[in-house]
DNA sequence: TTTTTATACCTCGAGCTTCTACATATTAGT
DNA sequence: ACTAATATGTAGAAGCTCGAGGTATAAAAA
């Protein structure tokens, strides 16, 4: 068992989602298996999650959809990044990025202060 | 302007918190000042996120608190870790790498997959 | 053949955090 | 006398996550 349990701060699921399909087309199912392939299990994403977040992105025009045949012939909805999409998924990752060093720094504190 | 703006995800406030605490006695007004000046701006607590997060950890038995006199000569509240508080601290900052770990690794992922 | 598992989508409601705005009080500066 | 900074606090709105439930098809196992 031990269950890692990471739940993920909220507004990242977001971020995770662009970038996933900005590899390509997808469909919600294969998304929430990528992430937590590729992050060794560590985010999981759970259906009451994962398609509540795809209908935001897409009623914000970040995300586009169309009904396909997967590889093994089901009927799925695949996602793909629109131009705003794309500039969000630029904007958050940079955001992110700025978040991650700014509490690098704070959690690298010591009681001496420098370093 | 440029406004950094960039908003805590949900979880991560207490987990600076608790930081700036263990490294010795300050009051809530104090601490969101260092997180904003280690930060360089990018971290902002406003006062309506920060002193219902005091309340939590206190609840929560990870923060204790005395009233003291502060440099100045005002009357303030001086959290200091309690035992739990310590090992809680320990376990989201543990959580929060394995986080940034596995979100690194996502957003690291290129076409071709491998690297 | 019947049942279970995996694929693939979806919604609802509870629970929690965060933030804007407001309210209070004291001290220091102009 | 007024403004800004210090210092704490609450209330309400808005947002995200998640567990639990529901629908449907296809493959695999029993």
């Amino acid at each position: 068992m031990t269950a890692p349990k990471s739940d993920l701060p909220q507004g990242t699921l977001d971020l995770l989602i662009l970038k996933v399909i900005a590899l390509g087309p997808v469909h919600g199912y294969a998304i929430a298996q990528r992430l937590e392939q590729v992050s060794r299990g560590v985010v999981q994403v759970p259906e009451g999650s994962l398609y509540p977040a795809l209908h935001r992105l897409e009623n914000r025009d970040f995300l586009a959809a169309d009904w396909k045949e997967t590889e093994t012939g089901r009927e799925a909805k695949f996602y793909r990044l629109t131009r705003k999409g794309r500039k969000q998924l630029e904007a958050e990752a940079a955001s992110w990025q700025r978040l991650i060093d700014a509490i690098s720094l704070i959690l690298g504190m010591a009681d001496g202060g420098a370093r």
